[in-house]
DNA sequence: TCTATTGTTCTACAACGTTAGAACAATAGA
DNA sequence: TCTATTGTTCTAACGTTGTAGAACAATAGA
């Protein structure tokens, strides 16, 4: 498969990565990521046929949130921890936290 | 004017806020009340017509983000920043220390 | 080589969002 | 009361997004 093309660091847009995570289906796969680093896709077992995963996953990774490593017909995804806290010092780790506070409502 | 509503503290839906400051119009919008708060609608000094704007402080009222006090004809605006804590301990400032980080390069 | 597995890309479509002009509403002040 | 000020609401246009089926691509294993 082609390699997938991730943004350099300094080209993480703020913008970008807040839209990113405004999709709860998006924002669920960054906290099963965040809890359970590189897993492939289908690992995910989210409820959504493989396009719409597949075009969730792409807004992730072109917004620079998550890596995507290829490993035979598998693709492995991680978050892209170092590079936001870099970029955005304490702002995907506030926003997991809220994430897993309003789960538990 | 009608009385505006704003959510319930325990109402505000982190994927709403999220998706409100996804807007880089928006994001101004709450930078600029983190510095100067309790600034009516005309002081934000924004070069967007009326209806535009009034949209844009629609979409943060009812994500949560900002609070409007009516005085004569004026709107005044003020961040929700207690409750907006309350909620989602650390969110706000981490967004917008990531938000000025952005703006100097 | 053939098949199963794992995802992507193409295409279409309905729903939603941003923008903005025009009309309207409410208040302050002359 | 009349007018200026300050925003909202209505309406429409236009682009974007989420969803998902179908076809396609690449690799592993038998």
């Amino acid at each position: 498969m082609k390699k997938p093309i991730h943004p350099n660091i300094n080209d993480i847009n703020l913008t970008s990565v807040l839209y990113a995570l405004s999709d709860p289906t998006r924002l669920d796969i960054v906290v099963k990521l965040a809890k359970n680093s590189d897993l492939s896709c289908g690992s995910l077992a989210l409820s959504v046929p493989k396009s719409t995963l597949s075009h969730h996953l792409k807004v992730l990774r072109e917004s620079g949130i998550i890596n995507v490593r290829i490993e035979g017909t598998q693709h492995f995804l991680s978050l892209r921890n170092n590079d936001l806290d870099i970029r955005f010092s304490g702002l995907l780790s506030s926003i997991l936290d809220a994430a897993s506070y309003s789960n538990l409502t």
